[in-house]
Formats: C-alpha cells, sequence, structure tokens
DNA sequence: AATAAATAGATATAATTATATCGATAAGGT
DNA sequence: ACCTTATCGATATAATTATATCTATTTATT
C-alpha cells in the first residue's frame, strides 16, 4: 500500500479550498491557480501550492491545476466521496442545531438522529430517539460518527457507550477530555473554551 | 512593560487547566502536581509543567502548585478576570444555543444579545432584536466580541461592521475566511470543515 | 524564433510546538 | 542526619508546520 499519509493541518485545510473551488467563485473557471486561491483562503501561495501538490500535483506553470480534477482529489484525499452518516447524543443546546444545519452534507456527511439521556416522549420530534434504541439504530444503520453533546458527568460513559458500538470518530462537545483506543479519532470542541482563548489579550 | 507573550497553543489549553482545577476533581486539594493535573487533562506531563511555568512559576518539588494561586495566574494569563460582553449577529440554527448556553460565564464571558439580518418581530424572544438595533447596542453597553452565525455572503459585511463598532474579537461560524485590521481576532469556527477534518481517514 | 510573464515544484530555512533527559530540591520515612 | 521518592525546572532534542528562495516550465507577445 503507498498510503501516503497527509498531516493533519493539511487536512483541516482541505475543506474549505474545496468549499471555494466548488463555490460560485470559480464557476467559470475550468483551471485555478493557487496564487489565486491562496488569496481567497487567506493561507500564503506557497502553503497552498504545497497543500495542493499533496493530494493532486497535476498543476501546470502558468495555467494552474484543473479544477473538477482538484476536487476529485480532495474529495478523495477527504475520503467524502462516500457518504457517512453520524448520530447524535445529546443533552445540551447545540443539539438541535447540529440536527438541523445541512452544511455538513457538503462533505457527505449526514446527521441522522439524536439519542437522549433524559428522553422526553411526549414532544413528537422528528429522528429524536430515548438512549436505549441506540444499539438497535446503530446496528441497523451504518454510523461511524458519533457527535456527544451530554454534560460532563456522562461524556465518558457515552464515549465508552459508542466506542463499542463501532463507531470510529467521536466530535466531543463536553468539556472533558475522553479516553479512547488507538483506533478511534476524537475531536474536542470546546466551545467555552474556544471563546475564552479568543477573548485572551484583546 | 514585561508583556511575556505567551504561545498561542499554550492559551488554548489554559481554559482546560482552568476547568479542571476549579472541578471537585480537586476540590479537596490545596496543592495540585503537574503529574496529576497532565493526566486528567491528556497532555504530557512535561508539557503542562511548561505551560504552568509560563503563568505562574511557583511550582514546588515533591509538593506541586498551590491551586488557588494557579487558578488566580491562569484567569490572568487570559484576561478573564474582569468580565466580557459579546453580541451575535445571526441567522443559522446555531444562534440560540449560543446565546442559551451558560458555559461561557465559567471565563467570565456573556453572551447578551443576537441581532437578526431578517428581524421578524412577530415573536417574542428576550434578547433578540433587529440589526439596525446593533450600533446603538454596542454604545450603550461595553461589548467587545462579535460573534458571526450569518451566511457566507453576509459575513464580510457584517465582519466589517463589527470592526466599525470597535470589537476586538470576532467568533466566525460562517464558512468564510473574514479579512480583518490587524488589531482584530479572529477565530474561524467553520463547523462543517471542523468535522470533514474528522471524518477524514477512519 | 526570442522574450517576457505567470506559475508550479523543489529545495532550503525558519518558526512553532512537543517530548525526552537530567540535575536540583523539598518532604517524609528510616 | 541520611536516604528515598516525588516533583519541579532547565536544557537539549525532535517533530511538526509554515515561509522564503530559486529553478524550470508553459503560454502569450513581440
Amino acid at each position: 500500500m503507498c498510503e501516503k499519509k497527509i498531516p493533519k493541518s493539511v487536512i483541516e485545510r482541505l475543506p474549505t479550498y474545496l468549499h471555494y473551488l466548488k463555490s460560485d467563485m470559480f464557476k467559470n473557471n475550468e483551471m485555478v491557480s493557487s496564487v489565486k486561491l491562496a488569496k481567497i483562503v487567506g493561507y500564503g501561495e506557497v502553503l497552498v501550492r504545497k497543500d495542493l501538490a499533496m493530494v493532486s500535483g497535476t498543476g501546470k506553470p502558468k495555467i494552474g491545476y484543473n479544477k473538477n480534477e482538484l476536487v476529485m482529489k480532495i474529495m478523495e484525499a477527504l475520503d467524502c466521496v462516500k457518504m457517512k452518516n453520524a448520530i447524535i447524543v445529546g443533552g445540551s443546546h447545540f443539539d438541535s442545531a447540529l440536527l438541523l444545519d445541512e452544511s455538513f452534507s457538503e462533505y457527505n456527511i449526514f446527521i441522522k438522529a439524536k439519542f437522549e439521556i433524559n428522553y422526553n416522549g411526549s414532544f413528537n420530534r422528528t429522528n429524536v430517539f430515548p438512549l436505549s434504541d441506540l444499539k438497535e439504530y446503530c446496528k441497523k444503520e451504518d454510523i461511524s460518527i458519533g457527535i456527544i453533546t451530554v454534560g460532563e458527568k456522562d461524556a465518558q460513559a457515552i464515549c465508552d457507550l459508542l466506542v463499542s458500538l463501532n463507531i470510529k470518530a467521536i466530535w466531543n462537545f463536553s468539556p472533558v477530555k475522553l479516553k479512547v483506543p488507538e483506533n478511534v479519532k476524537v475531536k474536542e470542541e470546546n466551545m467555552a473554551a474556544s471563546l475564552a482563548a479568543l477573548a485572551a489579550n484583546i
């Protein structure tokens, strides 16, 4: 296998390149230059060139890159050609925001359902279920991503549950550093900490 | 002035240290060791020690750090001793989640109000106003942080408006790389891109 | 055909960030 | 008093990430 390892920093920029390449900004362009792309995304042009070289490497001097080829290559690198499904295990205000947000479909990711610890059956909300249904749901559907928005005290237990259900990537909105096996990816998305860091030294 | 510059990477970890130091986990501890803290936050112990040395530098061998002093020093480094106010300029599902979330108060940040581009006056929602009220509100209240959740096409214009209202930090949830003057800090919080990066290679 | 301009790609360098190693020091037991 | 242990702090090293510089290539222009 020639699984060329793409650095995390690059992987994190690829979605942005993809977004702009598919946007109206380039709708009339068959070819795209790294210089122009760099200006739009706000990175240095050398950085952009190296990022693109890493996934594609088919640019031509004076011309740039073929846009459609680039889009395809980035999608392959992000492994978002095929659809992926996610579920939320929830208990915070962010749940419904995530559940309703459609911008994830841009990357072929679909948040299919939400499971609540304290399920309140009296509301008839679509795609919201009690936690007890989670196991069966994950067996039936093809769920590879879990989103945790429960409170601090439950987060690790839910995480363990998701791992046991064979979920390979966890997006964690609780302010807890989760412990997972090596083969599971976790992204901590501590909103309060993010804002606090932003607000430091202003 | 001896404004010792703390690296961004450190600033981003400080909120997590603070969170755990103030949590029940340490409620019976007067002193805290870097080793124990490292285990809890999931970083290497040397990293933790260097981070703490950067803000405090008062640890004692065999003993650790005085918890309360550490908390104070971290709060000073994060400049969250004094309260800061934020507003949202909104149009996405995340608005109400942010507006209702109280976890920001842990860092003395308060999201006070939301301003909508397409204001629908028929609902009587607390702290939600039309965009036209923003200017006056920012003059009256002491607002230093702006949160942008409007769509792609409006984001830069709203950003310019916030900058003109003397806002010094912008948390940007729209999938646009904003252009700001040097003295304004921006954190791009592109949720779809985050999830896409997480979901790559799983 | 020669030249200029734009741009990719390679190489080199710098900056940032994280980790490992080791000596010094404070507390507690022997 | 001395040894042991836990821990800090300093120094050194490594890994990661970003930027700068240079050369080669392709197209357009003269």
